[in-house]
DNA sequence: CTATATTTATATATTAATGATATATATAAT
DNA sequence: ATTATATATATCATTAATATATAAATATAG
């Protein structure tokens, strides 16, 4: 059974009669005839009663007359989609991102493309770092947000879209909080909480070398990997942490946010993608420079 | 764009392999290659991306195997449902009745077949008699139950299904009412409820012929279509009421119903239908015998 | 009751579409 | 560079679809 089996059935149970239905469809009749015949020998089932000089239609014929019109309109509205997606006017993009990110640019960029592009639907799912750019090349995600510095895999692009300073969370009732900023020799002899290395490998070693350039040995006295939790031990008073400057945002507590001397702008958000990116995401990556 | 089309087209989608797709589809490769570029050009738009030796699918690609997928099964849910329907194990009956035929056998034979054909769907439709007849000769209608006896339209035949006699509906407070029945001479210059010829010429023709017999000609105060718009009329003290046997049922206030001598099995329901008859309405005639 | 018009079915020829074979082209892998 | 693997193209064969002519059936008209 072919699709031209229901045209030609369709147009003959409208028509009810074979030859206005072969003069609609631009064929002549017993090619019409033979196709009908085909489709009733397919379906085992007569669709139209041969009384006397003309047709009358049967209840299966009824029945697959109304189905046939909702398989036309439904094929209809696919290929209109599927020529959307082709072109990049509709589609889906998946896009994975870091818990941090949930705070500044990324949600301006998602209802920018939201508003400019309303037939493209967003996908969002929130990951630890690491799985990003894994899910990204497996062609799991379109678009990863992550922290940077991050060592790009193979295969990845990775485009800036902030930059923010580390700062430090220290407690209220800390001697430092009532200053100004910190600067990493204060650090010293100091307990620290900051992510731990496989959370962002990168970001972690940028940290690192900040101290050693100033020939601080940090006392890392606990590992977090959600900047929440870190938040949350800064509050119980457990060390200082060491913070993207994004953090100061969220108010919590007894916390306080310093800037820290020698660190500025040196880590940020930036989204990662595959080299080969269709349409709808290179829309976004270009809409997101914008913003 | 043919079903071939999209049959291949899910082939190459799943196999991700035009070689491997050709063998599945029984045929060789270059064809299938043809067929897609088809599909693709009737879209306008690539639904695989030919990279290197291989090939990826493209998100209009993806979008297209989910709803190809969802046509080919829709299809052969209609095939199978049309082949039902074709041989007579689903489907529709249309029937319209009067409403004096919502007490009795209707119901009964009703029950009885959606018991045992749970796939054929049955469509009630109260109507005046007069509309049945007319909608079964237009095929709106598939079976009619009415009053008899009645004048049988061309091209309608006829199956009775219940006997009942003729009855009285008198006021309690009417001298009648006290007796064990009635006779035509009874009636003689007593106001009496009928309903319009109209409404049934078949059965009014045959009541007032009974009158004749008896010589006893009618006062008839009150024409009323519906027989429970008569009964309400006798329990105004209107008149008496000529009703069929099956109004006994219903109890009505302040109205007793008697026996008419004479008028014994003179009418009672009876199926109407085309001569020309699909399975699923003959099989419902047959069981209707049984019931 | 025959003749005619109307409608679907069938027979045969023609045309178009589908498919097969051979081969080109492209590109990963060795 | 060579080979293996995969898709694309060219050409021919086959099959399917369509057109023309005509038959068969049956309402309608005269």
């Amino acid at each position: 059974m072919e699709l031209r089996h229901l045209r030609y059935f369709v147009a003959v149970a409208e028509e009810m009669n074979f030859h206005r239905a072969a003069k609609r469809l631009n064929i002549s009749q017993p090619p019409l005839s033979l196709a009908i015949k085909q489709l009733e020998d397919n379906l085992e089932t007569k669709l139209f009663a041969r009384v006397g000089r003309g047709i009358e239609i049967t209840p299966a014929g009824e029945f697959l007359l109304e189905r046939s019109h909702k398989i036309f309109t439904n094929i209809e509205k696919i290929r209109t989609e599927t020529k959307r997606i082709g072109q990049g006017q509709a589609g889906t993009i998946k896009i994975g991102f870091i818990s941090s990110a949930i705070t500044g640019v990324l949600q301006n960029i998602v209802s920018a493309h939201r508003n400019k592009f309303p037939l493209v639907s967003i996908e969002m799912e929130q990951l630890v770092a690491d799985r990003i750019a894994d899910k990204i090349l497996k062609k799991e995600l379109d678009i990863g947000v992550v922290r940077t510095p991050m060592y790009l895999p193979q295969g990845l692009k990775i485009k800036q879209i902030s930059k923010e300073s580390w700062y430090a969370a220290v407690h209220k009732k800390h001697p430092y909080s009532g200053k100004k900023n910190l600067s990493f020799n204060d650090l010293q002899d100091q307990p620290v909480i900051f992510f731990p290395r496989w959370n962002g490998p990168a970001s972690y070693d940028q940290v690192m070398e900040l101290f050693k350039k100033k020939k601080v040995s940090p006392h890392i006295v606990q590992e977090a990997p959600e900047q929440m939790t870190i938040a949350g031990l800064v509050a119980s008073n457990i060390g200082i942490g060491i913070v993207p400057e994004c953090m100061k945002q969220i108010k919590i507590k007894d916390v306080v946010h310093l800037p820290l001397k020698g660190a500025e702008a040196k880590t940020g958000f930036a989204l990662i993608y595959r080299k080969q990116q269709h349409l709808l995401v290179d829309r976004f990556l270009q809409l997101s420079q914008g913003i």
